[in-house]
DNA sequence: ATGAAAGCGCTAACAC
DNA sequence: GTGTTAGCGCTTTCAT
């Protein structure tokens, strides 16, 4: 491994210039810069970058921490935070809980042992006092997720709004009957998606009948199982949100196996325009994220902290997009 | 920052013995331990990694070089690196490439400056002998990709004999008329699926038609559009081999368009199992690769790599699995 | 414009 | 069983 002083030597002069033509090559003489730079290349030096982190204490480098790698909606996120980190010399380590919180506390400790500069989580279920005091000793953002009055910078888009603007498409559309099939209830944008669906219904005087709404976890399964419940009602929905695209899929499995026409015996609205909701027949109307852009803007936020920037926001929503396909009959 | 030599203070003893409590507990006195934990807990200790690790000059962080983070069969072989590197201590740093050479070469430079231990790349597109030349510095393994007769550690199918297993279902359904959508041919594992489908129509003495056999770019759009190049023939094909999934998914697409019932007019199989090919109606046959062991097993090679343990054996092949369901009319 | 030297926090060889 | 001490390779202050 050849190291700053052999360069030093070879060119003369003292590893202090070498540093110097390495970070502040203004500050040195044409001529003395040249003498390094060639010793750098003939020797093809390669700084450790080890030892210049002890001394600086910073190891630009970032930890994202995500519950479910194989999930698509955080990937979009990854890439924007990714793409952000690498614009600004930035590297992201990966830390996949499986939805494990204990492997979350592990990746904390990467924090604390100053092992990355920041962190970006995409789900708040570590204990909210034990969150607030890691946000004040370390850069932290908290992505996807939203706690209402959490002191950490969230960047998320309006869940409530959102749904309640895919319940008003539907009732637009003439529906009255409308179910929702949930998420799973102890997660708090699942709770959001269903007040939006709720707020949509009072808005227009509706009630929300408890039959016509179903707990699902997210998975396609259980929108499959909960829309077969609700075809068993009596009185069925004409229409159903569904809190992601798995279940919303699901969920015309199960009507489609009834012997269901989508959407003219059923109209269905998903959430988070996976790739396949494009792809599937009929092609799923949904609320699209900005992920890419969730994931940048997160990126910048933790930068921003870490450079030492404390700003007032905490909490960033931005604007989600309701993309009308074939599942709920258009706009007729 | 509390550090090492605050906890010696406040123990009584040197940093040398607190050293050794956190990495040899047994050689010291039991007491001396104890007095060193205490301190350790009282003062709230977290041993700052960086300089552990200029010190032993090793990062316990591996990188993953992955061309596009998005697609789901590479997230599949994380998914086991992670678990895998997590279970060893090791941290994994993502890299992604968007497909970019030049943003490959870059992430290169994080293992000559030592910030990682070992690379994990996806795809064998750096020039061959830089690649050799790399290899014999760094610990490095390839997965998912492979190239005959290349010296570095390599985790992959074998593409070949899996798409000739995948052809010839298609021939023991009585299909003679098969064609092949295939991946770029600039890909080396496209050219080995495309071989493979050869294989097996020679096998059966069958002719490899040239009109039979299009090129696509493993994106749905490309399977679409080179389907309706094959339903224009004269003589149609019977059956197709997609190279991927989403191609066999296009292909289907534009099939049912042109009016064609799968499987009864037409035999789809696809490759590489991606979630939606379950759910996709019809229900794709396909071939699985073991995407998690395949990460598993690439860290494994790594660290092995990283220990100092050369092995003889450089290219690991497992097997891949023909999975039967709806898009091909099962064995009949 | 350049050099000397201290020191980032830790580990490990050596000494006792 | 424990302490002393010499670095790991770099950055940066201070002096010249």
């Amino acid at each position: 491994m050849v190291k700053m002083s052999d360069v030093a030597l070879k060119a003369n002069v003292s590893t202090a210039t070498v540093s110097r033509v390495l970070h502040s090559p203004e500050t040195v003489k044409e001529q003395t810069r040249q003498k390094v730079l060639n010793a750098i290349k003939e020797l093809n030096y390669q700084p450790n970058i080890l030892a210049r982190q002890l001394r600086k204490n910073e190891t630009k480098t970032i930890l994202v921490v995500v519950p479910n790698i194989m999930n698509t909606v955080f990937l979009g996120i990854i890439e924007g935070i990714e793409a952000e980190a690498s614009k600004n010399q930035y590297k992201v380590l990966l830390g996949n809980t499986n939805n494990d919180v204990k492997k979350e506390y592990g990746l904390i400790d990467l924090l604390k042992q100053k092992q990355t500069d920041g962190m970006i989580l995409f789900s708040a279920r570590l204990e909210e006092d034990i969150l607030h005091e890691l946000s004040e000793q370390y850069p932290i953002v908290l992505t996807a997720d939203f706690i209402d009055g959490l002191k950490v910078p969230t960047v998320s888009i309006d869940n409530i709004s959102s749904s309640r603007k895919a319940v008003l498409h539907l009732i637009s559309l003439g529906h009255t009957r409308i179910a929702h099939i949930s998420g799973p209830l102890s997660n708090s944008s699942a709770r959001d998606r269903f007040k939006g669906y709720e707020q949509a219904l009072y808005q227009h005087s509706m009630e929300v009948g408890s039959m016509l709404v179903q707990e699902g976890d997210y998975s396609l399964e259980s929108g499959y199982n909960q829309m077969r419940k609700l075809l068993a009602l009596e009185k069925m929905p004409t229409a159903v949100f569904a809190a992601n695209d798995e279940m919303a899929i699901g969920a015309i499995k199960a009507a489609k196996e009834h012997g269901l026409n989508i959407p003219q015996d059923l109209a269905i609205v998903g959430f988070d325009n996976i790739h396949f909701s494009s792809i599937f027949e009929p092609r799923l109307t949904t609320i699209a994220q900005p992920l890419f852009k969730m994931g940048q803007l997160s990126m910048k936020l933790l930068l921003a902290q870490i450079n030492g920037s404390v700003s007032e926001k905490t909490q960033y929503i931005l604007e989600s997009e309701l993309i009308i396909r074939d599942s709920c009959g258009g706009k007729e």
